[in-house]
DNA sequence: CACTAAAAAGTAGATGTCTAAGTTTTTCGG
DNA sequence: CCGAAAAACTTAGACATCTACTTTTTAGTG
């Protein structure tokens, strides 16, 4: 590096601190899952899974597109993994009423008993991630999450009217 | 659900305020990357491709491997992103010294220029997020975000040592 | 009451990530 | 200094997610 070509990064590191907050919530967001998707595998629940079935717990019977909706989810993703779901036993899928469009998910018994084994697993998770904080912190904390959700939804849409679109986005990197 | 298997969610609701934070940092971090993803494809650019160039305009020169560890990322990923970044002509991967099995990456001067108009985005996308903060409460928020990190990446390393893995992950859900 | 628009689900294909396995180069102990 | 182990990269294959499109059903309106 001590050739011609020899660049500053004196600024890059100003760009640096400046990005720090979106960094932190990525690396925790990531954390989160991987301690939570470890407890999860030791069950034999997929990540996915335990998303809809926290929803389910909630509010048996959705039809697939509250679901999709509920979990940030695309409807061809909620399909797929609502299917392995009722193979699993988990749920079973079925239309309600005179409605032949809506397919609805209902826990099984199976489904229903999860509940008692994986709550625990998030419980322990989030007790873990906020070991040493006191509650004024974690009050903050929850305050300043909510404001910046609330600024980049805010962001997204006014980018929206602008033309400006959210790419495929595939998956998010484990960054 | 006024019939015999009515079940009761007040217990969920319990453990909802629980997994509270967990869901908050998931949400902002998605919000994070949508807004950037956004601003990036704008200017041709794909989230994974950023990833690498921010860690390259600090460190050019890295090796495959440091990069995949500085990403957070596989081997195998880092091989195609980077791949691909030489195709689009960013940079130029070669072999340094007579060490033959290291593959280095060094931005082009395409890789360079590319600093001057990403970067402003990800300093925008910030300032958008964190308006509405006073300086105190970011300040609590980078420090409860550190301490969740380090609590939850001393769990992997705990559990790691009594044989829990983390699953292959192949995405994380944009929960 | 028929016809079109909207809603909901499903299917097909692309992509980025991962694990597992293979190849080449380097390191190091006997 | 030779052969096994480790390091670094690469290839192959699996999978969850996305967009775009198709199909079926419902709703609304002249």
């Amino acid at each position: 590096m001590a050739d011609g070509t020899t660049r500053s990064t004196d600024r890059t590191e100003e760009i640096y601190e400046e990005e720090r907050i979106a960094r932190l919530i990525r690396l925790a967001a990531r954390s989160f899952n991987r301690s939570l998707q470890m407890r999860l595998t030791s069950e034999g629940v997929t990540f996915g899974q335990w998303i809809f079935l926290r929803i389910l717990w909630r509010s048996d019977g959705l039809s697939q597109r509250e679901l999709s909706e509920r979990a940030h989810l695309t409807e061809p993703t909620a399909h797929t993994a609502l299917q392995r779901m009722e193979e699993l036993g988990f749920i079973t899928r079925r239309k309600v009423g005179n409605n032949k469009r809506r397919q609805h998910a209902f826990l099984t018994e199976k489904g229903w008993a999860l509940r008692d084994r994986l709550e625990p697993l998030a419980v322990e998770v989030n007790d873990l991630a906020l070991d040493g904080l006191d509650e004024s912190e974690e009050t903050v904390l929850r305050r300043a999450l909510s404001v910046i959700i609330r600024n980049l939804e805010r962001d997204e849409k006014d980018a929206a009217a602008r033309g400006l679109r959210v790419p495929a986005t595939r998956s998010l990197p484990n960054i």
